[in-house]
RNA sequence: GGUCUGGUGGCCGAGUGGCUAGGCUCAGCUCUGCAAAAGCUGCUACAGCGGUUCGAAUCCGCUCCAGACCUCCA
């Protein structure tokens, strides 16, 4: 897995970097805090099952920003946490927490299963070439900075203890500042939206949110604060991260759509009742979700798959297996910001579409400049298509307009190859520089095959082959023409007969 | 009910005032011993109704439809 190339200075095209902001939902220049630094948190996941597809979008669309950013030539600290307590089960069965809950059922500790998951996560990630953030830090790595934050909120008037647990103050702290601005709500209606409070309820108003949770002896996970034994919020973990990684303002905050609300609202409102700054975040960005038949993909909807599944074809919605690279394609054919359906029409469709890009990449290896002073007319423009390339980029990450550049790029070099147009040397390395970092750099795409070619021997018998094969086309011997065609085919080798001469690709 | 997204051709999916994606599919053609690949051409749409404008898929209003979120032991 090989990190975008970055380059000693910042890019004249960072310039014009344009990135939707979900807080002020406008597109905005990029302009970091402090150049050329830029510190980027994304939530990550809470390690208690196994990651599905639409998590792997969430972290796709985060790789991009991380890997144009890198090769715009950014420092990148790159901030992605994982969840390994304090996220309750907050549907309708009993609210315990996630991890917990799941140890207890498998009859494990806790801290097994979130190895396991953190595990089959760097694995999901990696299978999909998913770069690595700077920083994974954990939650459970981090009670003692949650406890100084929770005690730093209630020093400030927003925190408040009942019966052992700490809760965060909403009404109070939206007294001075704008709770809601995020997510659009208000709290008069998130009031009048709440379910009715119980008698047990320690809260002060059923809007406001735990920061600290007392826990008795059956919780698996639990620790000594100064208000009781227990475990912090959910929200809390990203506040106290981001802030001692990124520090009390940084440039861009990430996450799925469904943690606007209420997660990254809390977040906000953490941060600034601890830290007194006012907008800690400048960049808002939120992936949107993965739909199966219209429906968002969750394990509860049984319509999420696992990778396994993916690659084997062995789910019932699939009618057959598909490549990791395929479904990263798929991914990147739609921008992050719109719900995207997953369909097999539609994946087939990106497997083969794929398919070219990466035959056409491979041939440009083999591409002839035109000769020294000899006409290379007609002449593609190759800086035109790279200078789209970046404006696609620029274009708050519009990576369906990349691809859409790129195939430009691949009627290009096949127009080359079949001795339709023409490039100088020049040219042929602009094109190897568009596929090199935009392709591979920055979308993350690679060749799947492994093993089987590239090598100079491989070359060598290719050539033997071929030679053979155009004699006996020469004698019109079509018999073994076909024959050497036929059996190298049998092996994913692929005979293109073009006009000088063969060529051949591998599966 | 509230908040937020969206509704684009056979399918997927860009595009936010005039030029205008791209991929896949289908049909025809070129090339070709055949095939594959590649290239060319065609099929060419913006949920509905009204409004603004010289001009709207794009802006405004309304309607219809779809999805997400609405929080801690509800």
């Amino acid at each position: 897995m090989d990190a975008p190339q970055r380059p000693d200075a910042i890019s004249s095209f960072a310039a014009d970097l344009h990135i939707g902001n979900s807080l002020s939902r406008k597109k905005e220049p990029f302009e970091p805090i402090s150049a050329p630094y830029v510190g980027m948190y994304v939530c990550g996941p809470t390690v208690y099952s196994n990651v599905h597809l639409g998590n792997v979008r969430t972290f796709l669309t985060f790789d991009i920003v991380y890997r144009y950013l890198i090769h715009l030539g950014y420092k990148v600290r790159y901030v992605r946490n994982i969840t390994d307590v304090g996220h309750l089960t907050g549907d309708s069965d009993d609210g315990e927490d996630k991890i917990g809950k799941k140890a207890r059922l498998e009859n494990i500790e806790p801290m097994e299963i979130v190895q396991r998951y953190t595990n089959d996560f760097h694995d999901v990630m990696r299978i999909f070439n998913i770069l690595p953030p700077s920083i994974e830090p954990t939650a459970t790595g981090h009670i003692v900075e949650q406890i100084d934050m929770i005690s730093k909120i209630i020093e400030n008037g927003y925190g408040y203890e009942a019966n052992g647990s700490v809760y965060f103050n909403v009404r109070k702290f939206a007294e001075s500042h704008d709770y809601g601005a995020l997510s659009g709500r208000r709290i008069d209606e998130l009031q009048s939206q709440t379910r009715a409070l119980d008698g047990q309820d320690e809260k002060r108003d059923p809007i406001d949110f735990a920061l600290w949770k007392k826990a008795d002896e059956s919780h698996l996970m639990r620790w000594p604060s100064p208000w009781s034994v227990g475990f912090p919020g959910w929200h809390l973990e990203c506040s106290v991260m981001s802030t001692k990684y990124l520090g009390q303002s940084f440039d861009i905050h990430g996450g799925g759509m469904d943690l606007k609300f209420p997660h990254h609202e809390c977040e906000i409102a953490q941060n600034v009742g601890a830290n007194g700054k006012a907008d800690p975040v400048r960049y808002w960005i939120h992936g949107n979700m993965l739909t199966v038949n219209g429906r968002k993909m969750s394990k509860s909807e049984g319509n999420g798959f696992t990778p396994d599944e993916l690659i084997t074809g062995n789910h019932k919605l699939l009618e057959k297996g598909y490549s990791p690279m395929t479904v990263r394609f798929f991914m990147l054919q739609g921008h992050y910001a719109g719900t995207l359906d997953f369909s097999n029409p539609a994946l087939q469709a990106a497997e083969k579409g794929l398919e070219r890009l990466m035959t056409s990449w491979r041939l440009l290896e083999k591409l002839k400049p035109v000769a020294e002073g000899g006409s290379a007319d007609p002449a593609p423009d190759v800086d035109a298509i790279i200078a789209r390339a970046y404006a696609a980029m620029n274009d708050d990450f519009n990576t369906p307009i990349l691809i859409a550049v790129l195939y430009d790029a691949v009627k290009v070099v096949n127009s080359v190859a079949a001795g339709r147009m023409a490039l100088d040397e020049k040219g042929i390395s602009t094109l190897h520089h568009l596929f090199d970092r935009f392709a591979k750099d920055i979308l993350g795409l690679q060749h799947e095959d492994v093993g089987d070619g590239g090598d100079d021997r491989t070359d060598g018998l290719m050539e033997v082959l071929c030679t053979l094969r155009a004699e006996a086309k020469s004698n019109q011997d079509w018999a073994t023409a076909d024959l050497i065609r036929n059996r190298l085919a049998e092996m994913g080798v692929n005979i293109k007969d073009g006009k000088d001469g063969a060529s051949w690709t591998f599966d």
